[in-house]
DNA sequence: CGGAGGCTTCGGCGGGCACCGAAGGCATGG
DNA sequence: CCATGCCTTCGGTGCCCGCCGAAGCCTCCG
């Protein structure tokens, strides 16, 4: 089988079908761009399996790449691959429990949990702690679907200084978050709100992959901003 | 490899990269239950084959069966399920043309991108005119983001007649139309929309697939409730 | 109760593909 | 300019898995 008849939705799964290339995908939902020697030993695969793998997904439009020098740095393609990796993934991890085994582990998945970013929004406690208190604030409307507010949107403008361009890509858009079992803001406005807080050193990367840590400017800013309370950010 | 390691999102995928298998689930998003063999005989497979496509699909959880007598009746398993596979296959068509060479084909896409459903809700032009117009009467704000208003409620359980249940399941949700390019409404709200239609004779099934039909009541009621033009239907 | 129809299990086959190591291109840096 | 490093291409290998037909089970119906 698979001849012409395949549904193009196959052939994209596919793509994510491999635990390599799955590997790879979720490691670049970290929103950066990696060279491919980093992703084959993050792996734990050969040089030449990963750029097999690399082109692959290049050529099935899920990543870009970019060469400088020697080095072929790629990341994922655009906004919406990331929103759909994270979909079936949140999807996926939601009916397999991942139990930690190690220490270091256990410590990293907390940090996790805490506070991460999605591609190029938060996540975890500290993404739904700041969806729920711009809801609370009717900045957004969060009960009967999710969508922005007037309120919000001069709110994102002025207060927080992020600029919406008008792209195509959606403003707003619900990410189920899988730690909290609760949704978070995504979409054009949650990415630049995100920016935003890492422009303003409010939030920093902690290690190499997508855990983030509020520094106590962001504490003290997210309060003014939202009445976060301390409590909300650990 | 494929050991331990493997991401979930992989396993999931592994799943709707068959192309039989992918071939299944598109076929059940009609929102009806499929016995063993009629899946068989349209993927063009034996029924031993089909027969252990559709147990890997239900151990994974994509699909839910139900055996009466001697068939197997088998559907997709949630409403969840059914977004996920929209989410995933809208994005794989979008980068895929599908040329349609018979006249049989074109008129059977034809009737398809008129009107149709996405499982449980409408698609189609008729789903995303019925969405642009609930957008413009101010029961739903459609701009940033996709939200049902409270007069978009009170319309939706008074004039429609639909019950929204307390369900976990997110009220409004925005499905990208792929033959529309544009969003429609998805989530409990467009499902009991589209049920209610269905209920008042309004909307008819054509054949065997996922194309509908209005009626001429369905044409009186639709210009009533949201001021659609019988253009806006066809 | 016997035949027919729907479905599953089993064996076997074939093709696709993920993997590696070796070898070869480029870019960098001493 | 050679040495080093990053990446790719190329064979080769092994395994996984999608496919079928035959046989058997269960249900329904005449």
């Amino acid at each position: 089988m698979m001849g012409p008849m395949t549904p193009p939705l196959a052939r994209l799964a596919g793509l994510l079908a491999d635990g390599t290339r799955a590997t790879f995908c979720l490691a670049l939902l970290d929103g950066r761009a990696w060279t491919a020697g980093e992703l084959a030993r993050y792996a734990g695969v050969a040089a030449s399996t990963a750029s097999e793998h690399l082109t692959l997904l290049v050529a099935g439009g899920l990543l870009a790449e970019e060469h400088q020098g020697r080095h072929r740095y790629v990341r994922l393609a655009t906004p919406r691959v990331a929103e759909l990796i994270e979909e079936i993934s949140g999807y996926a991890d939601a009916g397999s429990p991942a139990p930690h085994q190690s220490l270091r582990g256990a410590v990293a998945s907390e940090a996790m949990a805490r506070a991460r970013t999605c591609y190029d929004h938060l996540a975890g406690r500290l993404g739904v702690r700041v969806t729920e208190a711009m809801s609370a604030r009717g900045l957004l409307e969060a009960e009967a679907g999710f969508a922005l507010t007037e309120r919000g949107r001069a709110w994102l403008e002025t207060e927080v200084g992020a600029t919406l361009g008008g792209g195509r890509r959606p403003l707003v858009r619900a990410c189920l978050d899988w730690t909290e079992r609760r949704p978070h803001l995504a979409g054009a406005a949650g990415a630049a709100l995100c920016r935003r807080l890492h422009e303003r050193g409010w939030l920093v990367r902690i290690g190499t992959q997508r855990a983030v840590r509020v520094t106590p400017d962001g504490q003290a800013g997210l309060r003014d901003l939202l009445g976060l309370s301390p409590a909300d950010l650990t």
